[in-house]
DNA sequence: TTCCTGTTGGAGGA
DNA sequence: TCCTCCAACAGGAA
């Protein structure tokens, strides 16, 4: 410990997905230290630039985030701002600790697997340096390793575990938010903080998952400041181009408390809100919140979200109007989000695959993720078993499926990185037991990559909700892509503003334009013709694809594979899956030459 | 052991 | 708009 530290605390609160100054337990704490010096940062981290797959709209999304926090920092300190800098948490904290004689350093829980190992590495080296280190949980309703703790241990894989849990806890009530400070103490001034003496460490950059929206190398810097020495957003600075980020939707902490606020005064709207009434096909505005994407950056409070909305279920109770109850009404999906949580706390990495997950049902699905290599790390690299299979998924990836429904939420994901819910429940179902047959974490990355809300436990969760691997069962319960968009929208809007070139064609064959004579076709300005891809379609705007396949006669193969994966009742953690014998309890081995679900007689 | 419930299916009928 | 049936899963309560 550093002379003095106790009497004049240098204090480095360290950001991660807490990107807001309201209800912040770590904020307080770090506060409460009174400290003579406090330094904000958010660091590059190396997992957010190259190991997780991040598509523009959220790079877009998170520098947002930063910039407004940065302006927070400003407003309540001028001299203070939100430090940006440019390299991987574990090698720069320790420069800064030496180099600016930190005593204390400030962050907010995470229980990512990847944000795990992280912490505990910073953990470590804090205490060899004599560091102090706080940590306050911030980012959930409840503590998740507490509510695993309530759950005899175990991972919550319902609401109603997530609920009693919960109430073992502080009678199911999360804390109340706290208010945001009134003021923040100065930094070092420019000259302390300078750090031009500083080496920078590269950054290891393999396997550089998000290579394929990157335009230049991300270059090397002398010192750790960015190009202007001045700790700023560095906009220009990391080689993603940011000109593909279309979304609409904006990031920041003053935007994420306006939409709630506007939320809010609409006590109907708060006190009636079932998740499974709203419409997948609204938007312009969408028929729920959209708040995720903050949850997720952490430019809103979940808990003042609880509460906010709790306030409004009240009033509504006292004045004797019908109010909606969990799980389907808004704190319900707070819930869930929670169950999700303490789902993924204690497996840790095998929560975000199949292989070693003992929650995850096993599942014979086509481009299944390869087991570990010989580093005993799982690289993301999937089987090729069929040739088909891996066009289907490419088509749908792209929004070309032939199936317009499919179609319009995939490039309205695309493009805006947001869907409604029950649209990613539509497409997840149609690559995975309804239609494709592919695995679902194929799925899960392509999501990854595209949300702007992408939230490790919720999204592998909710892949593996809709795939029938783990939470959910009734596989015969099937999404139909022209069924389900019809009965939400059954003029097509959705579709005619995601697939413009089907705009003129008229209600009755906007789900099936194949279905659509050739002389309609050709009065509405867009042949049904070929596969989508850029070369089958060189008049581009005038053609559509054909449905890559019988939807009817794939839902028969999905549901009978299905079934035959059920009674063979093997997960993630048995031998069998780990050894590549499960291939003989399906009857695909390559000595058997079978095709798996598509060969197989019905049982 | 049976019975009931589980956030959000589809088709067909009254 | 609301029912029933379809073929039928898992987990927890009784």
């Amino acid at each position: 410990m550093k002379t003095g530290a106790a009497s004049n605390p240098v204090v480095l609160y360290w950001h991660r997905t807490d990107l807001r100054l309201h209800d912040s337990p770590a904020l307080h704490a770090a506060l409460a230290l009174n400290p003579s010096v406090f330094i904000p940062i958010w660091t590059w981290d190396q997992h957010y630039v190259y190991k997780a797959r991040v598509g523009p709209n959220r790079w877009k999304f998170l520098l947002e985030c930063q910039s407004d926090l940065s302006k927070a920092y400003t407003t309540l300190n001028p001299k203070q701002k939100l430090h940006v800098v440019r390299e991987g948490p574990q090698t720069i904290l320790p420069k800064l600790w030496e180099h600016w004689g930190v005593t204390h350093l400030v962050f907010e829980k995470d229980t990512d697997a990847y944000a795990r190992d992280r912490d505990n590495e910073i953990m470590h080296l804090a205490q060899k340096a004599g560091v102090e280190v706080i940590v306050k949980l911030g980012r959930t309703l409840f503590d998740p390793d507490e509510i695993v703790r309530k759950n005899n241990g175990k991972p919550t894989m319902s609401i109603a575990q997530l609920e009693k849990a919960a109430v073992k806890i502080n009678n199911g009530n999360p804390e109340k938010p706290l208010d945001p400070p009134k003021s923040i103490p100065d930094p070092w001034d420019k000259e302390r903080m300078d750090l031009s003496s500083l080496k920078r460490d590269s950054i290891d950059s393999q396997p550089d998952l998000n290579a394929e929206h990157r335009t230049k190398k991300d270059e090397q810097y002398a010192d750790v400041m960015g190009p202007a020495k001045d700790f700023a957003v560095p906009w220009q600075d990391i080689g993603i181009d940011l000109s593909q980020a279309k979304t609409p939707h904006r990031g920041g902490e003053q935007e994420a408390l306006r939409i709630l606020g506007e939320c809010i005064k609409n006590e109907d709207y708060i006190g009636r809100f079932e998740k499974p009434n709203t419409s997948p096909a609204d938007f312009e505005p969408q028929s729920t919140t959209l708040l995720s994407p903050h949850l997720h950056f952490g430019s809103l409070s979940v808990r003042k979200f609880w509460w906010d909305v709790q306030g409004v279920l009240e009033k509504q109770r006292k004045a004797k109007k019908p109010v909606s109850t969990v799980p389907t009404n808004l704190p319900g999906q707070l819930l869930f989000r929670d169950m999700y949580f303490a789902a993924q706390a204690p497996l840790g990495h095998s929560f975000s695959h199949t292989y070693g997950n003992e929650v995850a049902r096993f599942i014979d699905w086509h481009l299944q993720t390869n087991p570990p290599n010989q580093d005993g790390l799982i690289d993301g690299s999937y089987d090729v078993d069929s040739q088909e299979a891996e066009e289907w998924f490419q088509r749908w990836k792209e929004g070309r499926t032939g199936f317009p429904w499919i179609d319009a939420l995939m490039r309205q994901l695309k493009q805006e990185g947001w869907i409604h819910h029950l649209g990613r429940h539509s497409v997840a179902c149609f690559l995975t037991r309804g239609g494709c047959y592919v695995s679902w974490e194929r799925g899960a990355e392509v999501f990854e990559e595209l949300l702007i809300d992408h939230e490790v436990a919720c999204n592998v969760g909710n892949w593996m909700w809709l795939s029938c691997t783990a939470f959910f069962a009734q596989f015969y319960r099937c999404y139909s892509p022209i069924a389900f968009g019809k009965k939400w929208d059954p003029e097509g809007s959705l579709i005619r503003r995601y697939c413009p070139e089907l705009a003129n064609f008229d209600k009755k064959h906007i789900y099936e334009p194949w279905k659509a004579p050739i002389a309609d076709q050709k009065k509405w300005g867009c042949r049904i013709t070929g596969d989508g891809s850029s070369s089958s379609s060189e008049d581009s705007g005038h053609t559509y694809p054909k449905p890559m396949f019988d939807f009817n006669e794939r839902r028969e193969i999905c549901l009978t594979g299905m079934k035959h994966a059920y009674s063979v009742g093997l997960h993630g953690n048995d031998i069998k899956v780990k050894d590549g014998s499960w291939k003989k309890e399906f009857g695909n081995d390559e000595e058997a030459g079978g095709n798996g679900p598509v060969k197989r007689q019905k049982t």
